[in-house]
DNA sequence: CCGCTGTTTCGATAATTGTCTAATCAAGAT
DNA sequence: ATCTTGATTAGACAATTATCGAAACAGCGG
């Protein structure tokens, strides 16, 4: 699948997956809303993935390739990977190739998004 | 357990039971801070619970029963139950049993932090 | 006391998830 | 071409979770 050139890409991408939704307490969150808000919250309910987020964040130019990553945590690089992949799909975080390595870098506008939805309305 | 009389409680109560954290974005986040993070979002990690969520926090009063929770979806008692017992064992929700219902109301202050952790810096 | 209604707990089951090892793919260097 | 290093995919397994039906618990009104 998804073999041509460039970004690599699942969701969102420029954030725009999720169109959505005032705030939590401003008015009751419709179920199709939910359904599609949900898998983003699971996409960092896990700490490694928090971690992994944290990271690219903080990483100089916004970006961090994944043996920056790996290097950050005690477990195997294909168990990084798929958090990395999980991460993506969720449209939280973009990725490319560069020569060697893959670079990742952070959607900050759905991260954006979901924050505004829980925060104070 | 927990027999006693009045407010059903189970983790920070108001609050404090995360004391925590810069931003994801200003410096990579520790395991430990992680490891106490990932459980509130995995608590409202899904459809049922951010419902639950929303129509608590837009309840008049700030307080819903479970009867009036129960109605608005497709599932059985037990079943939204245990969804409200995972959002109070969080710390996400308290709860209140007034005479022959239960009252559950939003610790804001909760999604408060969670909103400005993810959110921008 | 007995039954009624609202809520939670218990026990079971199907589906999801985090992690690993082994194998595969991609890009450079020899 | 072949080898080496970085990264992902595939397959397996243990642990967690969402859901249900049945049973238990808590107040209230006869």
């Amino acid at each position: 699948m998804s073999k041509q050139g460039s970004p690599i890409v699942d969701a969102g991408v420029d954030g725009s997956g999720v169109g959505c939704c005032a705030p939590l307490a401003s008015e009751p969150l419709p179920e199709r809303e939910a359904v599609e808000l949900a898998p983003l919250f699971k996409a960092i309910a896990d700490p490694v993935r928090l971690r992994l987020l944290s990271l690219i964040a903080c990483h100089e130019g916004g970006e961090a390739c994944v043996c920056d990553l790996t290097a950050a945590f005690d477990l195997t690089p294909p168990t990084i990977s798929h958090h990395l992949k999980v991460l993506r799909q969720a449209g939280l975080i973009g990725s490319e190739r560069r020569g060697t390595w893959v670079y990742y870098w952070v959607n900050s506008g759905v991260l954006a998004r979901m924050s505004a939805l829980i925060g104070p309305a």
